[in-house]
This record gives structure tokens, C-alpha cells and sequence, in this order.
RNA sequence: GGCCCCGUGGCGGAACGGCAGACGCAGCGGACUUAAAAUCCGCUGUCGCGCAAGCGGCGUGUGGGUUCGAGUCCCACCGGGGCCACCA
């Protein structure tokens, strides 16, 4: 069959030639430059910008079509840019040490630096591919030795330092040494005295202020992965996040950051940077900030601290309860069991432990307890969370409140490492402990309500006190209330509530703690109790009133004392309410009577306020072979790691050594040794080195550091990739970093407007894109750095990202056979005799949408993509799929939309037998002037706010006009040529050789975008559309400065519009300039 | 369980509180072809009336509210997704 297709047809066989040759072009000319300052071609006047991608794990896999969504992104924002006329840094580098990279050399055999170089290069082309302008020289590796000498340099930084809490800042270490060295500063009540110390114990003080330590802690151990992992990195099933293993608590000596010295800065600095809301607020849990109490309780001679963020509960406690790890434990416990201990207090042998039954001594019944603790995992710990588990330890203590006698507990819901370790149960008050408190039969005393429950005591005396401490059905009333008012039902839903709760049933044993709204729906559903919401109720509501003592709603509103009440589902427990017990609080809104109660405690000595967080320092070493080395030794012959001495500065880089056998000691046994595979390397492991002290021998800290660590400044080093002084040259980091985007030009600082409001307070890098799973571990890692650093004066910003902004996930069908094993998406087709059925080798398959990866099995690839339809149509398609932070599915079909698109643009101006541009000089008709302006202002508009799919729709648009207004002609080039430049971030490809064609010299790289004319954009008559009563009956055409009584004579004057006016009164004419009017009649 | 985000045609999605469904896909009809593909032109939320141009009703998950006017703002519910999950 004869092949007819037009030789300069707009195909993906003539796209790949294009792309190619251009792709080549870009190379040689290096037209991606970005100069530093002092470089040639800097221009000090332009305005900089600083856009940057989430590096990429250089997985063997490559690149699937999700990956290059937010870098398809940026790069498009980076070329807009350029083209505004900004010095546009943008530069792509590989995360490349780390598990993933270890994990994928284990599996094929090879060398983790061999199959990490292969990888990167791999990426590398995938990305060139798509035609990213990209620029090469700052392509860092963190792999790379010339840069994982600074992640040494910046942990040797850290190390040295220690963090001033009078200045709330990192400072050198020597100033503290100086400090206790001239007396300002004394050491620790628990520390002996400076002056009276030797120098090891001065040493062991200095060390404890460090921000890189080494501490003894209850780490997470993987023995499958042989490595200790950071808490971030396990998840909530207490299992690996990566390889899903189990993850063991266990105690070891390893390298931590003091991250949460950084805690309150960590979380005030969040208020100035421009991030989506949800990344901010999951870094504020994440941190976790509360404001609380250190509240002392008399318990024998010693004092039981525990931690509460309501003091003003305290007189609600009923009893207190430790971890089980708690160090006062042991010496609380007593001897024996007082006479009236319930057995159900004493633990319960378990069986297999001989008999059954309660222990004869708290002190068995602790061990026994702490025993079991520890074998039960995280995830059993938590899928019966409600079940409560614990032991009496037979000792008492004192509420100072009160003056009771509250038993002591220990029970795993409290955690070792949160607080002091020990709680007071207010369990009225509290979901916890009252679900303890029930197990246990403790006594649950109620201190406060919601306001509405107050009110509702007064209504419904009828209620006895035991009814209300048994079952807390306030929360039933506050919940109803709450539903009645906020629906707006009326004095009739009110009524309805009334009645449902002086008739509603008794709670019962299945439903112990409270009644939830659907349950309070279902008991209106009951025939007799209510009889539905609408339906008939038992009583009127003026009935229902006069039961209470109201003449009509109005009256029970004003003594509510307000229209609306806020109680709703748990508001007992989450405190917008009135406290009525001790007498001091009697009264007060939550809120007062939590400071009061905290400043009547600190007067009368029984604790302090106090804020903790839930942030816990960064565990920092792993036992993994493919990480930067630790530029730490110890003398030989400490074995104990006792004493680290850091390496002086020259020293560095410390080489990761080559060993044939670099696999982790990977283990099913969780109490098995760690042992790092650096240990292999004999000849590295053992040095001799003076480091001023005459030559001794060493041993190198064998422990690597976390993935993490490049991603924590690669951004930095981006700036500066080839300083060999530094780790990034002072005036680069600050001519990148800190100067305002878009400051230096007039009219480009009006451009970045819409885009700005971030960019003022924080400086940094300008926009940052990436996925939100990395919301909380890099980003916070990162921002943690760059704060040491600032305080150090090594950078000039106090945070790292001043715009962040999160693209979505690209989903794609997966399929599932019968047994739910995941099947090869590519070989999956739809049974064409019934569509809708997916068959899988002739058997059908379960279809669902996921986020496109492996585990799936329906990885999509971008070559397959540009093979089929061209890098510019691949990117033209990802961009055009939706709104940027959006997941949404991948349907092949669709790219032929926007390629049919460019064939469309490439055949406007192009002859397709002969290749030669078809344009004339041709003035443009006023309508398609106007057309081409308003759309180059959209564009503009859309490419401000990464909104590209508009953008694209817009372009279709205008090319679509085109092609009518010209059918047949030629494109007159003042029409050809914008167009081309407005695609050109898009499709730099195709934009390229049209511009070439177009008998344009040079790349559009650095052509000025097209400017919209202000005066193109006003019309001199609108059509404005005429609602009667809300529904647009009518258009009229009026000038587009006629005032309001014009266009409101026009609109009455309309001939639809007087038709339905016909037989009403106008009560009202709505005229809103310029855009409608609305008349309203009757 | 808590917190956060999202529900618009057959599909992906447009829409400063102001003409709902831009643009694309799919579908239908037509032109060009011996034919098909490609390409081009037109139609395409839904129901009713009409031969027709057209006219009208209903429509943004459900129920309320605010407003002259609600996809958009507020409340509740239903459904989907995400994060955290015994943090006192």
C-alpha cells in the first residue's frame, strides 16, 4: 500500500527528527546557561529566578510517565521565564545513595556505584528525550565524591555546634567550651561542676549539648534489612517502609540530630513560607506542639510528675498511670497487695505460665505486665487500642487538688517518650482513660460541659447524677443540639430533640461510651420514639416549650444566651466548655480555666507550665553499605564508641571504601548484633593519623548516614556544583537565594505578581515542586539543615523553600485475577464482545485505578510515549490532563487530542509537500487582533499560576480561530509568529522549527514573550445577559461605559425581558457593571 | 477514631459569588475518497412541546441556609481520596 502521508506532515516519525536535532542544538549552544555572579554573560540587573525539582531516586526501572509530571512542569515555568527575560536557574541531580539504589545492586548482582552510574545516566537520557532545559553542569549526584565531601563538611558543621536556648539559635561549640570555661555559664544540676570536672568528664558535658550525638536509645531496628531506621521511616504497622519488614524497639548506641532543639522555629517559621496548607499542617502535627502542665503528685516520699494539657481537668483525676518503662517503677512498686485491691487490678498470669489467676505481689504482676508489653507489637497495640490493658503497682498518690488518694497504674497507652512518662486519668474527660477506667472500674468524676449541657441540666433535672457519670450522655444532647441548630431546622427540629431525649432509650452495655449522631438518627427512626425528623412527633413544639417553661423559641434562644450553640460530637472531650469543679475554676470558659488552674499549681508549688512536642530527634546512622561515610574516628581501643573525634576539615573527603561484599548482614533474628558492612573494609576500618597529637591509631565510625543527607543542601550545592573551596560560594548562595524574584526589573516584578505573595518574607528557592509524600521527612530534614547552617552563617535565608507546590499522582488501570495478584497492565485488553470485561491471557481481571508504579504492574513509559506521538506531544498531553496538583488517570487515547493539535499548528503555517512556511505580511483583522491579545493576556495569566491545561485550551482556541479566519490563505505572520512563541515553553520542539521555518535566526530560548496590548483587551460594547428573578431571560448590547441607568433602561426595554416582566412589578433592578443584570419582580 | 482535601455530561476537565459544561476525548451526521485511514465541516447535559427555526422545564452527590443571584460561601449528611493514629 502506497504510503500518501505528505512528506512534511506533523508526525511522529517527523517529530523525532525535529526533537533530535534540536535536542543537540540546545547542547552545543548551551543555551540553558545560567551565570553566576562574577561569570561571564551575569547581567547584576537581571532579575534571577530559582526553580527546582524534588530530585529522583535513580531507580533501574527509569522513568515512568508519572515522574516527569512536575518536571515537564517547572520546565515549562522555567522557559516562560527565561523568556520574560530572567537568569533562570534550573538544573536536575540524582538522589542516589540510599537503600533503593543498595537494594536494586543487591538484586542484579552488581556494584551499587556501577549500577547508580548506569541508572543516573539512564534518567539522564529519558529527560533529554522530553526536551528538558535543563542545565548540565549542575546535575549533581549525591553519589558524587566532590559532593558528599560537604554532606561530611555540613555534618562536621553540625557537630560542632550546639544549640543556645537563651538565643534560640545554633552557635560553635567553642563558644559554650568558652562559656563554662569562664564561668558565665554553669553546668547541669545533674552534671558535676565545670571547674571540678577532668578534661574526659568536660568532654562527655561538652558532647551532651552537641547537635550530632551519640546516644543509647530505643531505636527501630530491621534485622531483615539489617539497618536501624528513623522513626519516619516506619510505619504505623510497626513495619519498614521500605521492603514492608518488621521493625523492632530495641536499645543502641547510634549518631542522632538534635531536630527537636529546632522545634518551635521548625513550626513559627512555617507561618512565612508560601506552602500549600495541607503540607504546613502536616508538618505542625508532625511537630506537634502542645501547651501544657508539669503537674507534681505526693506519692510516698517521692514526686510523681506527670504531663496534662489540661490542668484544669486536675480535679477530674482519678487515678495516674505510668508507662511501663518508667524509671520510678521499680521503686514505687509495693510489696504486697492492700486488702480491698480488686483481683481485676492484679494482672492476670497468662496462660502456659502455670495457673491461671491473679499475682501474689504487684511486683510479679509488674514484670509479667512489662513481659507481655514488649512481645506485643505495634500493630496488635493498636487494633484493640480500645481494650485497655494494665496493672495496679499497688502504690498511691496524692491529687493535689483534691487531697484523694489516687491509685497507681501502668498501662502501655501511656508512652515512655512523651511527656514525663506518666499522665493523670481524667476519665470523664478523656477517651482513654475513661475506656481504662471502665475496664478497671475506676471512678469517673466530671469537672466540666459543654455549655448547651449546662443549659440542658437546667431543663432536664430529671436526669440523676449517676446517670450522667455512667453513661456521659451529654455528649448525646450536645451532639443533637448541635445537628438541630446547625440544620437550621426550626423551632419544630427543636421540639423534636426535645422530645427524643426525654424519651430516648437507655443506653446499652454494647454501646458503653457514647451515642454518635447516626445512632441518635436511628433512634428517631424508632415508631413511637419520634417518629422521623419530619414526620409526627409525640408532642407539639409549643407543647414541648411549655413542658420547659418557654412561651416560644425566641425566649429559650435568648436564655441559650446566644442563636447557636457550639457543642458537637465530643465536645465534652475537646473543651469548648464551661468548667464547674474545683470552686476556683467554677465558671470559666475552658480556655480561662486552663491558665488559671496552671498559675494556681505553680503558686501553691505542685508543677509549672510547660510545651512539649511530639517531635523526637533524627536518628542518623544506618548499617548500610551505599551512604556517605562518617568523618568520625575513635581512638583504638575505645570500644565502646565512647569518645567520637571528628576529622579536621582537610581530612575530608573520607572515601567510601570498595569491598567485594557490601550486602547488609541482614537477619531474621531480632535480637542479632548489627554490623555494619564498612566493618569488612579491615584496611579502611584501622588508620593512623596525627591529628596533632603525634601519630596514633584509629578506628573509623563504621555506620553510614541516612538517605537523607544529600537531599538536605543538594539545592545548595546546585548553585555552586564546582567549588572546590566551599561548599557554595557566599555571594552565589546569596544571589540565588536570597534576592527577590523579579526585583530588579520594573515591569517583571508586575509579572510575578499573582505568583509573588510567597516570595517576600523567607527567600530562598523560588518554586520548589515535588510530591506531598515527602511532606514531612525531607522537607523537615531539609528545612532542619538549612536552620544550622543560617545560625552558622553559611547561608543567608532562614528556609530553604520559599514556594512549594505539590504536583498529583498519575494513575493508571491496574488488574487484579481472581486470587487479587496484580497482572501485567500491558497485557491486559477489554473483551471486545462485552466491553467493560478485561481479560488477562483469556481469563478475565478486576480492573482498578492506582498511582502508576511497579507494585502495580502498570508502569506507563515516556519512550514508549515519544516513540508513538513525539517528546512535545508527551508533554503537551501531561500538562493538558488537569489541573497540576490533581491525580488523575492516564488514557492513552487522549494524547491524540493535543497532537492532532500541533499537526494543526504545523499545517497553518506550514506547506506539508514542501516544508516551506505559508505566511503572508498580512495586517490582522481587528477580531482576530483582539482574539490573539486576550489570549496571549490568558496565557500569561495561566503560566503565572502554573495552570498550563488552560493555558493549552486557550492556545487550541486561538489556533482554532485561526484556521477559520484563514481557511484557505495564508497565516499573516503577525499571527503565526505569537503563537509560536506562546507554544514555545510548551512544545520547545516543534516551536523551534517553526520559528526557524518561519525564517526566524536563532532559538526561541530567549525570545521576549509576547506582550498582550491593554487596548486590544477593552471592548466598546458587551452583551450583557438579563436575569428575571435569578434566570437569564434575555441579552442586551450596550456600550461598554454606559452608567447604570443606561444599561438598566436597555434591560427593561428588552423584548424577551418585557415578556416576562408582563403582569409583575419591578421591585428591584440589579445592574453589576460590565457584567449583568438581574431584575427582580413579582 | 481525629484532622485535611475532593464530588460538574459517556470520560478528562472549564467556570473573579453573575450566561454551567470552555478545551480535549469518545459518539453521531456530513464532505473528500472506488474504499478505508488520515483530514475537514456540523451536532452532541437531560426531559417536554414543535415539521422547523425555536420555546420551555429540570440540572454541578443529598438536605437545609446566606444572597437580588450559589457549582462557587455557611451547616449537616452521603460517597471517594489522603495524612495521622493511645502524643495525655
Amino acid at each position: 500500500m502506497p504510503d500518501d502521508t505528505p512528506p512534511f506532515r506533523y508526525t511522529a516519525a517527523l517529530a523525532a527528527g525535529i526533537e533530535s536535532r534540536w535536542q543537540d542544538r540546545w547542547d552545543a549552544d548551551q543555551v540553558y546557561r545560567a551565570p553566576n555572579p562574577g561569570e561571564p554573560g551575569f547581567d547584576a540587573a537581571q532579575p534571577k529566578l530559582y526553580v527546582l525539582d524534588m530530585f529522583p531516586y535513580p531507580s533501574g526501572a527509569g522513568l515512568h510517565v508519572g515522574h516527569p509530571l512536575g518536571y515537564i512542569a517547572t520546565d515549562i515555568f522555567a522557559r516562560y521565564q527565561r523568556m520574560l527575560g530572567k537568569n533562570v536557574l534550573h538544573a536536575m541531580g540524582y538522589d542516589a545513595f540510599g537503600l533503593p539504589a543498595e537494594q536494586y545492586a543487591l538484586d542484579t548482582g552488581t556494584h551499587p556505584r556501577v549500577s547508580t552510574e548506569k541508572n543516573v545516566a539512564n534518567f539522564r537520557r529519558q529527560l533529554r528525550r522530553l526536551g528538558m532545559g535543563h542545565e548540565s553542569r549542575r546535575g549533581v549526584s549525591t553519589t558524587d565524591v566532590s559532593f558528599y565531601k560537604w554532606t561530611q563538611w555540613i555534618f562536621l558543621q553540625i557537630y560542632g555546634s550546639w544549640f543556645d536556648p537563651a538565643q534560640g539559635r545554633a552557635r560553635p561549640i567553642a563558644e559554650l567550651v568558652e562559656e563554662f570555661e569562664r564561668g558565665t555559664r554553669s553546668a547541669p544540676p545533674a552534671a558535676k561542676p565545670w571547674d571540678r570536672s577532668n578534661a574526659q568528664e568536660r568532654a562527655a558535658l561538652i558532647d551532651s549539648y552537641r547537635l550530632a550525638y551519640l546516644a543509647d536509645v530505643n531505636v527501630n531496628w530491621c534485622p531483615a534489612l539489617g539497618t536501624v531506621l528513623a522513626n519516619e521511616e516506619v510505619t504505623s504497622e510497626g513495619r519498614s517502609e521500605r521492603g514492608n519488614h518488621p521493625v523492632f524497639k530495641r536499645p543502641m548506641r547510634q549518631w542522632m540530630m538534635r531536630i527537636t532543639a529546632y522545634a518551635e522555629r521548625l513550626l513559627s517559621d512555617l507561618e512565612g513560607v508560601d506552602w500549600p496548607e495541607p503540607i504546613k499542617l502536616m508538618q505542625r502535627n508532625w511537630i506537634g506542639r502542645s501547651e501544657g502542665a508539669f503537674i507534681d503528685f505526693e506519692c510516698g516520699k517521692r514526686r510523681l510528675r506527670v504531663f496534662t494539657t489540661r490542668p484544669d481537668t486536675l480535679a477530674g483525676a482519678t487515678y495516674v498511670v505510668l508507662a511501663p518503662e518508667h524509671p520510678a517503677v521499680d521503686e514505687l512498686v509495693a510489696a504486697r497487695w492492700g486488702e480491698t485491691v480488686p483481683e481485676s487490678w492484679r494482672g492476670r498470669a497468662l496462660e502456659g505460665g502455670g495457673a491461671a489467676g491473679a499475682f501474689a505481689t504487684p511486683g510479679e504482676a509488674v514484670e509479667a505486665y512489662r513481659a507481655a508489653a514488649a512481645r506485643r507489637s505495634d500493630l496488635e497495640r493498636q487494633s484493640d487500642a480500645r481494650d485497655k490493658t494494665g496493672v495496679f503497682i499497688g502504690a498511691y498518690a496524692v491529687n493535689p487538688s483534691t487531697g484523694e488518694r489516687l491509685p497507681v497504674f501502668i498501662a502501655d497507652y501511656v508512652l515512655p517518650g512523651y511527656g514525663t512518662g506518666a499522665i493523670m486519668a481524667v476519665p470523664a474527660h478523656d477517651q482513654r482513660d475513661f475506656d481504662f477506667a471502665r475496664q478497671f472500674g475506676l471512678p469517673i468524676r466530671d469537672v466540666l460541659y459543654p455549655r448547651t449541657v449546662l443549659a440542658m441540666r437546667h431543663f432536664c433535672g430529671a436526669a440523676t447524677e449517676e446517670e450522667r457519670r455512667g453513661e456521659m450522655w451529654f455528649t448525646v444532647l450536645a451532639d443533637f443540639l448541635g445537628y438541630v441548630t446547625s440544620n437550621s431546622i426550626g423551632p419544630e427540629g427543636f421540639a423534636d430533640a426535645l422530645a427524643l431525649i426525654r424519651s430516648r432509650p437507655r443506653r446499652t452495655e454494647d454501646d458503653p461510651t457514647r451515642l454518635t449522631l447516626e445512632t441518635a438518627q436511628l433512634v428517631s427512626d424508632v415508631p413511637g420514639a419520634l417518629g422521623g425528623r419530619r414526620g409526627s412527633v409525640r408532642v407539639t413544639w409549643q407543647e414541648a416549650l411549655e413542658d420547659f417553661g418557654f412561651s416560644s423559641f425566641d425566649e429559650l434562644c435568648a436564655w441559650f444566651g446566644e442563636r447557636a450553640f457550639y457543642a458537637r460530637t465530643g465536645a465534652a472531650f475537646a473543651g469548648d466548655g464551661y468548667a464547674v469543679a474545683p470552686a476556683e475554676l467554677e465558671g470559666l470558659a475552658t480556655g480561662e480555666a486552663r491558665r488559671r488552674m496552671g498559675t494556681l499549681i505553680e503558686e501553691r508549688g505542685h508543677g509549672r507550665a510547660t510545651v512539649q512536642y511530639k517531635l523526637r530527634d533524627w536518628l542518623f546512622s544506618r548499617q548500610r553499605y551505599w551512604g556517605e561515610p562518617f568523618p568520625i574516628v575513635y581512638e583504638e581501643g575505645d570500644a565502646k564508641n565512647e569518645r567520637p573525634i571528628p576529622l579536621p576539615e582537610h581530612m575530608l573527603p573520607v572515601e567510601l571504601p570498595e569491598i567485594d561484599d557490601y550486602r547488609p548482614l541482614a537477619t531474621d533474628d531480632p535480637s542479632a548484633a548489627p554490623r555494619p558492612p564498612l566493618g569488612r573494609a579491615r584496611e579502611w576500618a584501622h588508620l593512623t593519623l596525627d591529628l596533632g597529637n603525634g601519630p596514633r591509631r584509629y578506628r573509623r565510625e563504621l555506620n553510614t548516614m541516612p538517605q537523607w543527607a544529600g537531599s538536605c543542601w543538594y539545592y545548595l550545592r546546585y548553585l555552586d556544583p564546582a567549588n572546590e573551596r566551599a561548599f557554595v560560594d557566599a555571594q552565589t548562595e546569596r544571589y540565588w537565594m536570597l534576592s527577590r524574584r523579579g526585583g530588579a526589573g520594573g515591569s517583571a516584578a508586575a509579572e510575578g505578581e499573582r505568583f509573588a505573595p510567597g516570595l517576600h518574607h523567607s527567600g530562598g528557592v523560588d518554586l520548589y515542586v515535588g510530591g506531598a509524600e515527602h511532606a514531612v521527612l525531607h522537607l523537615l530534614y531539609a528545612r532542619f539543615w538549612h536552620k544550622v547552617l543560617f545560625d552558622l552563617g553559611h547561608v543567608s535565608t532562614p528556609e530553604p523553600f520559599g514556594k512549594l507546590f505539590n504536583q498529583g499522582y498519575i494513575q493508571a488501570p491496574a488488574y487484579t485475577d481472581e486470587r487479587g495478584v496484580y497482572v501485567e497492565a500491558a497485557r491486559v485488553s477489554e473483551d471486545a464482545a462485552s466491553p467493560g470485561t478485561f481479560l488477562y491471557e483469556g481469563r478475565p481481571v478486576r480492573r482498578e485505578f492506582g498511582k502508576m508504579g511497579k507494585s502495580l504492574k502498570n508502569v506507563i513509559t515516556p519512550d514508549d510515549v515519544c516513540a508513538e506521538y513525539g517528546a512535545d506531544s508527551m508533554r503537551l498531553y501531561e500538562m493538558y490532563m488537569g489541573p497540576l496538583e490533581q491525580s488523575k488517570p492516564w488514557n492513552p487515547r487522549d494524547i491524540v487530542g493535543v497532537h492532532r493539535f500541533l499537526q494543526r499548528v504545523w499545517r497553518g503555517m506550514i506547506d506539508e509537500e514542501s516544508g516551506a512556511a505559508t505566511v503572508s505580511e498580512a495586517e490582522l483583522p481587528e477580531e482576530t487582533r483582539r482574539t490573539l491579545h486576550r489570549t496571549i493576556e490568558g496565557v500569561r495569566r495561566d503560566f503565572e499560576v502554573l495552570s498550563f491545561n488552560t493555558a493549552i485550551a486557550k492556545l487550541i482556541e486561538l489556533n482554532n480561530h485561526l484556521g477559520k479566519a484563514f481557511a484557505g490563505q495564508p497565516m499573516p505572520r503577525a499571527a503565526a509568529e505569537p503563537l509560536v512563541l506562546m507554544l514555545a515553553p510548551l512544545a520547545p520542539h516543534i516551536a523551534e522549527e517553526l520559528w526557524s521555518r518561519l525564517g526566524r535566526a536563532g532559538s526561541v530560548v530567549r525570545e521576549r514573550f509576547p506582550e498582550a496590548d491593554p487596548a486590544m483587551l477593552t471592548q466598546e460594547t458587551v452583551e450583557l445577559p438579563v436575569q428575571v428573578a435569578g434566570k437569564v431571560r434575555g441579552r442586551v448590547v450596550v456600550a461598554a461605559s454606559a452608567d447604570e441607568s443606561a444599561v438598566r433602561a436597555a434591560a427593561l426595554a428588552d423584548e424577551k425581558v418585557a415578556a416576562f416582566l408582563a403582569g409583575k412589578t419591578v421591585h428591584k433592578v440589579i445592574v453589576v457593571p460590565g457584567r449583568m443584570v438581574n431584575i427582580v419582580a413579582s
